[in-house]
DNA sequence: GTTTCATGTAACTTTGTATATTACGTAATT
DNA sequence: AATTACGTAATATACAAAGTTACATGAAAC
């Protein structure tokens, strides 16, 4: 089952621009997280209309954090990206007639929302801070990502 | 994204199964699962493999229950159709050279692995025989399925 | 004010996965 | 032998996520 990954890199994103002291564009973004700009505008725009970075349009413009890294929950991120269900596993019939079926899906609804539940609190442990302060970086690098191609 | 519902309807299945005296046909099944016949034999094949059910050809064949409910869990069931992760999202690089990417990888994998312990743990506790409790079907009909459509 | 840089977004293409379908082989029953 | 039903490879379809192309909009710099 293919996973979706957005949550992970917007994490990695984000942290990094928050090293920045200037904003970042789309494709500086994309070069580091190995996808596309438009994706990246796509799923940063998401963000911008939560309120949780802002994008500037052209020269030295590009994207920046504008939220509180202590108060931002890995939990408001994943519903900001459009919380299309946490499972890989879920019910064939969501309404069916058959009594045995209906059964079936209540032990595994039931099952499943709980684990949900849980999942959801952890996530909402974790704030971008606490991931800043998971490493120490040395200041003026980028973890691992360079600005441009060495030329 | 697409969930597996495999797991929903062979439980399903299975129910049904348990409560017919004769064995019943990939056809039948399909019909029941509102699925495609092979997809049945390709699915139950699985469980006949690992000992669950048993299939039988030529005429009056089909397939039958040959596994004990109070000892079958759903768990067991999930492992047997081929554990392809429980969760929706994770992350997109698995062994980042990033310092910032692999911080980001360990908190969101702690929290995944806790919940799909937990899940696990839930589908565990939870036998056929248990399903097969959670209703009761009058002897004699198929709780809502017909052997073969109305004439 | 026009050139350049960068986002905003619609439309389309590619890719990956699950499911469905076709076709035919094999075994068992009658 | 004819029929029934599973076994399975090969192919097709459906659908969603991600990538790509193309072009519009806005901001800055000269």
């Amino acid at each position: 089952m293919k996973r979706d990954s957005r949550l992970s890199w917007v994490l990695h994103a984000l942290i990094h621009m928050s090293q920045s002291d200037t904003s970042v564009t789309s494709d500086t973004l994309a070069g580091w997280m190995d996808t596309n700009p438009v994706v990246v505008r796509r799923t940063m725009g998401l963000l911008r209309d939560a309120g949780l970075v802002r994008s500037v349009k052209g020269p030295g413009g590009g994207w920046s954090l504008c939220c509180d890294p202590e108060k931002t929950s890995l939990r408001h991120l994943h519903e900001v990206l459009g919380d299309s269900g946490l499972f890989a596993i879920g019910v064939k019939t969501e309404n069916p007639t058959c009594l045995v079926e209906a059964a079936v899906n209540r032990r595994l609804t039931e099952a499943m929302t709980e684990a949900e539940a849980l999942l959801l609190a952890r996530l909402d442990d974790i704030t971008l801070a606490d991931l800043l302060t998971d490493f120490e970086g040395p200041d003026g690098d980028f973890f691992g990502h360079r600005r441009a191609p060495p030329s």
